[in-house]
RNA sequence: GGGUGGUUAGCUCAGUUGGUCUAGAGCGUCUGGUUUACACCCAGAAGGUCACAGGUUCGACUCCUGUACCACCCACCA
């Protein structure tokens, strides 16, 4: 078979791609006895494209599941996707808003309509994303694809839901939550963005005291004005003191609170007034105190009567005129307008988050009854249990820190959400005369009158489940008799899947998605859901910047990339040079440098083809290694290369250093490979040795880069192989130790050191006769070349006096030549030599100002010239000294 | 305010437990080259006091302390 000139993916891509999900290797079997090696694919959001960040992730995480297939375990890399609630409501209604002009969608279509239109959206999304997934080599099992809004994952999320409610883990309660009035909905601590802004700092009189505020707007109802116990101004102030005070709407009794824990003394006036409704450390506070709370803006973020005729505005309206009023009646103290705030900011929605009180589902972290370890543990202690007792290890470490500061900080769990595309919430209420009734399940209780909860739960409630619900048996999620433990134990994939290995994906989801995955399910299956978490960076930019969606600009897509470059080549750019948890940056050199890596890699192979049909050898008939003692000395070191390649290719994947394994297969194949082996190889081939090596070579290299190696294994397979990706991991017991191998390989080095500086002596291709001389086994041509240079030497010193001394082409010719001499003479260490060369060099112009100050004189001439080749023979004696040693060595073995 | 990471050739980055690193790669630059695969190529070269200052050590890019700058994360500073 002829190769064309150059690798071209876009003819191979979709077709080896076929290949191999029709040969069934992507689907693993949960009744087979080898070890279970499990990925779950973290599922990318149903809401539109392939970016840079699923391309990191499926590339890293094909390399971990190819290298677990080849080496012999049952490898599921289970693929889906997330139908993300807030995120996909959002961009759905914006569309609606968009096309069709319909201002208020929600309004127009309904519960029913819209959560089908969504649903209409996100299934052509999933299909765009399917076949994106596949562009880029990804060997997951699609026969069990997976959606977070699937019946059976459903089954899990009412199962959990119920089981946390039982064990009073799940309340609900009027708490404060971040309020979105854009989306309508509460949003979780973790999906708010600070924004800083520059406002107006207003001090104002309150009684006797100044408070300040960012906010005066929310002022309306502070009736209690806080301090610090032991703050000397404030010392005639007892706490419950009471006082009468003009405030924004008229006369107010205000009360005096003493409190050590909110107040900074040291921080403005020292003092400030409570808005518990609207502000998270206030609510804290009159949670404490048992303080009343009054609503001040409404959930449209319009203030309400409590305003009084300020009622109805919008907060930047009524700001201004609440700041008025106050500076009219003698209360603005002071303006700061050099004051930065925080503003937070839906993540989603981009909509500015007000803190309300509202009736909403929480977890509850703190409450100790979650089984683990035969201990009582609250959700927040199993979590830190898991990671300090390295169950589950995550890399890079340093992130375990961030992740225990952020369990530390962590506060009841919010999860109901008022939209509507998603979970709903599995909770009935019946109201009669006597109250409401309340039933949690996912069906209602038998009887008329039962509504449900209107109220969604948070995306990431079910994406916490996402390692063990995608392995419940939908078969039996219909089964409505089974208990979520039946439904565990009675699931063959959870049963042989479950833990997963490895959870690869994006540090920035670590508390999203990564922490509550480990919450969830520990909790619902006792089980962990990984045991290693393999944190990758974000791709940035050329400049350094985030590769956002808004700037298209900045944005590589892969899309884009992987018809110009091939998928191979954009898989190597984001691996290799990139180490967890760090940010890297990707921009078309670095890809266009892996495209140029891979055609190397092709017309290597090519080459190797070629040889075998000059030599009128077919490549799949080469089948065993022939018997080493019969191969030359290059072919055995080059074997040898080729085992200590395995070694360290294999163990640093089992670590999941991927970057340095990349790295080494990179060099072999360019430095070792082609540069090396295969110049030799020209005029004196070993084809089998040589189809061995490149064999193993494309083994090593599939997991990195799966098509080009699969196309060119086709060619070079033994007769009877398969697909390259149901091929066994090469495994040889390399013994780096034989001290024999050990010294063949350094020999060959050295010979290999010392040719290439012959060729740029001499301009001698390493293709010559003369390597070929080297490598046979009778070593003596080597003498023979060597005397070749000491002749040519002396020709070069005798131009050296008859050329102007200003020549320096002359001087650095001798410098390069002497190179040749003492490579083979000394420790071989070119860098060195170039250093005491320099100085050589140097008393050597200074020898020649002389001569060339006497160049008059004949006899001094005379004299000179001999010297300096006096000189070059001491030199050549010890040259030879050194390879009578190699000689010797060679001899020996 | 607390925390984490970074600071290594012109650029982008590697460097696993301190010693084959008197520091590597890719790209870029310069010189030369059509040699039985590859110009998406070959052979070379130039270029770094590994941010700075101390310390530990026989020995530090690698460990410790401090400083500076950059980035990110967390936090209820009203």
């Amino acid at each position: 078979m002829t190769l064309s000139k150059a690798y071209d993916p876009q003819a191979c891509e979709d077709r080896i791609y076929s290949l191999w999900e029709g040969s069934g290797a992507f689907k693993a079997d949960a009744a087979s006895a080898k070890e279970a090696f499990t990925v779950s694919m973290p599922p990318p959001n149903a809401t539109g494209q392939l970016h840079l960040g699923h391309a990191v992730m499926l590339a890293l995480e094909d390399i971990f599941i190819r290298f677990a297939r080849m080496s012999g375990k049952e490898a599921l890399w289970l693929p889906g996707t997330d139908h993300a609630a807030i995120a996909t409501e959002s961009v759905v209604i914006k569309k609606i808003q968009k096309e069709e002009k319909i201002a208020d969608p929600r309004a127009t279509y309904g519960r029913v309509k819209l959560v089908e239109k969504i649903a209409q959206f996100v299934e052509a999304s999933r299909g765009t994303i399917r076949s994106q997934v596949r562009k880029m080599g990804s060997s997951c099992d699609w026969s069990r694809e997976r959606y977070t809004l699937d019946p059976s994952l459903n089954r899990c999320v009412n199962e959990v839901f119920k089981k946390m409610y039982s064990d009073g883990l799940i309340y609900r309660g009027q708490r404060i939550v971040n309020w979105d009035p854009k989306m309508q909905t509460t949003v979780s601590d973790d999906e708010i963005e600070y924004m800083e802004e520059k406002v107006p700092y207003y001090t104002f009189q309150y009684g006797p005291f100044q408070i300040s505020t960012a906010r005066p707007e929310t002022k309306f109802g502070d009736k209690y004005v806080v301090m610090h116990p032991d703050d000397e101004r404030y010392k005639k102030y007892k706490d419950g003191d009471t006082f009468e005070c003009e405030w924004i709407t008229g006369k107010i009794t205000a009360t005096v609170i003493k409190d050590d824990k909110v107040i900074d003394p040291a921080f403005g006036t020292g003092c400030m007034t409570i808005t518990p409704w609207h502000d998270m450390a206030d609510f804290d506070l009159a949670e404490r105190r048992d303080l009343p709370r009054e609503q001040i803006i409404g959930f449209d973020g319009r203030l309400l009567p409590i305003a009084g005729k300020f009622a109805g505005m919008s907060i930047e309206e009524a700001r201004p005129k609440v700041v008025e009023k106050l500076r009219a009646k003698g209360l603005l103290v002071k303006v700061d307008e050099n004051y930065t705030h925080r503003v937070a900011v839906s993540y989603r929605g981009k909509g500015i988050v007000e803190p309300q009180i509202k009736e909403q589902w929480f977890i509850n972290v703190n409450k100790q009854v979650v089984k683990w370890k035969k201990k009582q543990l609250s959700l927040k202690e199993v979590m830190q249990d898991v990671i300090r007792s390295r169950d589950i290890a995550i890399i890079p470490e340093r992130f375990e820190k961030v992740y225990f500061h952020w369990i530390d900080n962590l506060r009841d769990w919010c999860i109901s959400r008022q939209i509507w595309w998603g979970h709903r919430i599995p909770v009935w209420y019946k109201t009669s005369a006597k109250g409401t009734d309340m039933h949690v399940g996912a069906l209602p209780p038998d009887g008329t009158g039962w509504t449900q909860d209107p109220d969604t739960l948070d995306t990431w409630f079910s994406s916490g489940l996402w390692t063990w619900s995608t392995l419940i048996d939908p078969a039996l999620a219909g089964d409505m008799k089974l208990s979520l433990q039946d439904l565990l134990e009675k699931s063959p994939d959870f049963r042989k899947f479950h833990p997963t290995a490895v959870m690869e994906t994006g540090y920035d989801i670590l508390f999203f998605w990564v922490a509550r995955m480990i919450l969830m399910t520990t909790y619902a299956t006792g089980q962990i859901p990984f045991k290693t978490v393999y944190l990758h960076g974000l791709v940035r930019t050329r400049e350094g910047k985030k590769m956002s969606k808004s700037d298209p600009s900045t944005c590589i897509d892969p899309l884009e990339i992987i018809p110009k470059y091939g998928a191979d080549a954009l898989r190597l750019s984001m691996i290799v040079g990139q180490t967890p948890g760090n940010d890297f940056r990707l921009y078309e050199e670095k890809i266009a440098g892996y495209r140029n890596f891979i055609n190397k890699l092709w017309n290597a192979s090519r080459f190797v083809l070629m040889q075998c049909e000059q030599a009128k050898i077919d490549p799949s008939s080469i089948a065993a290694l022939p018997d080493l003692a019969t191969l030359s000395l290059a072919d055995r070191a080059a074997l040898h290369a080729s085992e200590i390649l395995i070694e360290d290719v294999t163990q640093g994947l089992a670590a999941y250093r991927l970057s340095e394994v990349g790295e080494r297969l990179y060099s072999f194949v360019w430095d070792f490979f082609c540069d090396w082996y295969l110049e030799l190889s020209k005029g004196n081939a070993n084809h089998a040795v040589l189809v061995h090596i490149l064999r193993r070579i494309l083994k090593l290299l599939h997991p990195y880069c799966p098509f080009v190696t699969e196309e060119l294994w086709t060619s070079l397979k033994p007769t009877g192989a398969g697909l390259l990706i149901s091929e066994e991991w090469p495994k040889v017991k390399v013994e780096r130790k034989d001290p024999k191998a050990q010294q063949e390989f350094s020999i060959v080095v050295e010979i290999i050191r010392a040719i290439r500086s012959m060729r740029v002596e001499y301009g001698i291709s390493p293709n010559t006769k003369i390597i070929a001389y080297l490598f046979s086994d009778d070593h003596l041509p080597l003498l023979k070349s060597q005397q070749e240079h000491i002749e040519r030497l002396a020709q070069l010193f005798g131009l050296m006096f008859k050329k102007p001394i200003e020549d320096e082409g002359v001087a650095s010719t001798f410098l390069k030549g002497a190179e040749v001499h003492i490579a083979l003479e000394g420790a071989l260490d070119l860098k060195k030599l170039r250093n005491d060369l320099q100085t050589e060099l140097l008393n050597l112009r200074k020898f020649l100002e002389i001569v060339n100050a006497k160049l008059g004189n004949p006899k001094f001439m005379e004299h000179a010239k001999k010297e300096v080749i006096e000189l070059e023979q001491q030199k050549l004696a010890s040259a030879e000294e050194k390879l009578k040693k190699i000689e010797e060595r060679l001899k020996a073995l």
